[in-house]
DNA sequence: CTAGGGTTAG
């Protein structure tokens, strides 16, 4: 203790009495923020009633004032004052650190083993934890067995391990607390074969032991070894307190199964509610109902709290309606919720709710109001706000707030983690940038997972590069991870886009275990390429019942390769399957059309109407300078809607003059008279291209993403403009990307 | 007098 200084000061039992009940209350602050307490007149009153103060003359003059406290604050050569002292402390650099400690030890730091081990606690708690080690190696001979165990959860908490077991390992004398702490610890880092082994060890345990190994499992989705545990601790005879209760019923959540959440209500007796629990445990039962599809029952609890709300309730209730679709509610929930009360959590929960349910552009909206300078206190968003927001920006493929996104992460020095970097790659994926997408998986991210790979597979697969797909296959076959049911899909759609047949039938080989889409994924491999046949007998060698994908790759293949005998047949069974699928008309229309049997598309547009098949609605959308701009058929909505179709009288004129063969009614050629007005109005991708050329300038990319097959008018259209403007334009059409450069497209796919 | 366990977002 050579740096703390010798003059010992005695200080009277009364103050350290005072000292560590405010260590106690206030054990997550750094120790040291207390003294300047003492200094403020309702604790000094008691303190200065004492006695006499002992040690240096004090200059001040304030009677009031905690003497000790005071010499303290002169000695820095700081004002007298008890605000400026924590200000000072607040931006303490070690310097005065050091300084603080050594009067925390006149203070009496080393004849109270219970104030010693409070500061010894708030180090461990608030760091630097090594401070803490060298109060607890000052004086072996006093150590209580709470100092180790401070020492030992200090160690847990700030990611040293190993030095945790080695104090636990040498540890002379220890109790529950000690092992339970190991559990805690082991668990934290997601080590519960280590958390087990010690919890199994113990010697002795109480309903903390149990609640710990239990809220380990719990909270690192071992759910099932949670509510196992859960029965265990019944039969060992321990009573649940409120935190078991609150660690299974999140377990129970999780589940999202509705019977066994029934169930585990009748066992705790919760029929009638629970008055008798906290609300941490009425928060974890609201959750529960939530996400086992009891919103009603859910929207109860959150009513019944209504003063006792956190929070946490509020982001509990606004993420039940979010998973329920109803982002109305979730919203109103969103803006009703008092603002101090925001967090984090209640951000993200409503911008991943907006990007989970198709409202990407909403997500991105409300990202921008978040970060927006003007409004109240900045949040810092993290890792999960920067997913989703990512996660949205790809969905529409809106490169340029994608790009603001990236930039906001390198300002704010906001951490990515594996799932961040790869909502990345999905990102620059779906924005037609794979280079940029290879960068951050090759590059810049240290640790990948099998998601990693595969959402580069997939957009190397929609973007038609086969053979690096395979590649990148192996290299993770390599690696040790081991490819799922995603992986195989991306593999044989990438197959299937390249043309690669025997790579993709070895591939389909070599599956363990193929599921139905892997067979539609096959069929449609097969099917491009020509061999229909051997699709047809793949079909009827398939183990499980074909689903209507598998039927419809089949139908495509049959409109590829124009044979509609077999079309015929393979339309019959979709349309039993989902006789309520636009989709399904439209790609045996389709077929009709390829042969040009007019009279037969016809048909198929009847049996539509006579059934009521209400055609799903085609969007297209643009972004432009931050804002997108979505268009469905026909839309005059836009503000510089006049403009557009300006444009669009423009470049059907350059078509004809071009030599294309423009029909204003798109694709359906030989239509009746009462179809002819819905069948007039303009595609919404041919709207969106417009409105591209109208702003953009010559050479820049333009994106047009629509969930439909592009038309083959609007195909020409594209076409012609890149190579009329010289413009690279993507499309993204039915989840494939084509490249078109100068006039061409880069991959096989057909109209 | 001291040390161990709690709900929400991807």
């Amino acid at each position: 203790m050579s740096h703390l200084g010798n003059g010992a000061l005695t200080i009277s039992h009364k103050k350290i009495a005072q000292l560590r009940h405010l260590a106690r209350l206030h054990a997550h602050h750094r120790w040291f923020y207390l003294l300047p307490a003492l200094c403020t007149s309702r604790h000094a009153a008691s303190a200065s009633s004492s006695g006499p103060p002992h040690g240096p003359a004090s200059p001040s003059s304030a009677s009031t004032r905690a003497p000790t406290a005071t010499s303290f604050t002169c000695s820095v050569g700081s004002g007298s004052d008890a605000s400026s002292y924590l200000t000072l402390m607040k931006s303490a650099s070690s310097r005065v650190g050091t300084q603080v400690h050594a009067h925390a030890v006149k203070l009496g730091l080393d004849r109270d083993a219970y104030l010693r081990n409070a500061v010894m606690t708030s180090y461990a708690k608030a760091g630097p934890v090594g401070d803490a080690r060298r109060i607890f190696d000052e004086m072996p001979e006093k150590r209580i067995p709470a100092d180790w165990n401070s020492m030992i959860s200090g160690y847990w908490k700030w990611g040293f391990g190993e030095r945790a077991r080695e104090l636990f390992d040498t540890m002379p004398c220890r109790n529950v607390i000690t092992w339970t702490a190991m559990v805690a610890g082991c668990a934290k880092t997601g080590d519960l074969d280590s958390a087990r082994k010690y919890f199994d060890k113990m010697p002795r345990r109480n309903v903390v032991s149990w609640n710990a190994m239990l809220s380990g499992y719990a909270q690192n989705g071992l759910h099932d070894e949670a509510l196992k545990l859960f029965d265990g601790m019944a039969s060992s005879g321990f009573q649940p307190d409120d935190t078991t209760l609150v660690a299974v019923i999140s377990s129970c959540a999780a589940r999202g199964d509705a019977s066994l959440a029934a169930s585990l209500i009748e066992r705790l007796g919760f029929n009638q509610g629970c008055p008798g629990s906290n609300f941490f445990v009425k928060t974890a039962l609201l959750d529960m109902y939530a996400k086992c599809g009891s919103i009603a029952k859910a929207r109860q609890i959150f009513d019944e709290l209504r003063d006792g709300r956190s929070t946490v309730t509020w982001n509990a209730m606004i993420s039940a309606y979010c998973k329920e679709g109803d982002l109305v509610s979730a919203r109103e929930l969103f803006d009703t919720m008092p603002l101090p009360e925001r967090d984090v959590v209640s951000w993200n929960t409503m911008i991943s709710g907006y990007a989970q349910n198709g409202q990407s552009a909403l997500a991105i909206q409300l990202f921008r109001q978040m970060t927006a300078s003007n409004v109240g206190v900045f949040l810092k968003p993290n890792e999960v706000t920067i997913s989703s927001v990512l996660s949205a920006c790809g969905h529409l493929g809106a490169m340029e707030s994608g790009n603001w996104v990236v930039n906001f992460v390198n300002d704010n020095r906001i951490e990515l983690g594996i799932s961040g970097y790869n909502s990345l790659i999905f990102m620059y994926s779906r924005c037609g940038r794979m280079d940029d997408a290879r960068r951050v998986f090759y590059k810049e991210m240290g640790t990948k997972d099998v998601v990693s790979y595969n959402t580069l597979i997939t957009g190397l697969a929609a973007h038609g590069h086969g053979w690096e797909a395979l590649q990148l296959l192996s290299e993770m076959k390599a690696r040790g991870f081991k490819p799922n049911h995603v992986t195989y899909t991306g593999i044989l759609t990438a197959c299937s886009h390249a043309g690669l047949l025997r790579e993709g039938r070895e591939v389909f080989e070599s599956i363990r275990d193929p599921m139905v889409d892997h067979y539609a994924c096959m069929v449609d491999l097969l099917g491009r390429v020509g061999e229909l046949e051997r699709a047809e007998l793949l079909i009827q060698k398939m183990p499980m019942e074909p689903h209507a994908g598998v039927y419809g790759s089949f139908l495509n293949a049959c409109r590829i390769q124009r044979r509609v005998d077999l079309g015929e047949t393979a339309a019959r069974k979709l349309f039993e399957l989902e006789p309520n699928h636009s989709g399904n008309y439209v790609l045996l229309s389709n077929l009709y059309a390829s042969v040009g049997r007019w009279g037969d598309v016809h048909r198929v547009r009847e049996l539509m109407r006579e059934k009521g098949v209400k055609k799903a609605t085609a969007w297209s959308c643009v972004e432009h300078k931050g804002r997108i701009h979505e268009f469905v058929m026909g839309d005059r909505y836009h503000e510089r809607s006049d403009e557009i179709y300006e444009v669009l009288g423009k470049l059907e004129t350059r078509m004809r003059r071009a030599g294309y063969m423009v029909d204003e009614s798109c694709a359906l050629r030989d239509v009746g008279e009462e179809e002819k007005e819905e069948s007039v109005r303009v595609h919404s991708e041919r709207l969106a291209i417009c409105y591209a050329l109208l702003v953009s300038e010559v050479g820049t990319v333009i994106q047009v993403v629509k969930n439909l097959r592009v038309c083959p008018d609007c195909h020409a259209a594209i076409k012609l403009i890149s190579k009329l403007e010289r413009r690279k334009i993507i499309v993204r059409d039915n989840n494939r990307f084509h490249h078109f450069v100068e006039g061409k497209c880069s991959c096989n796919d057909h109209w």
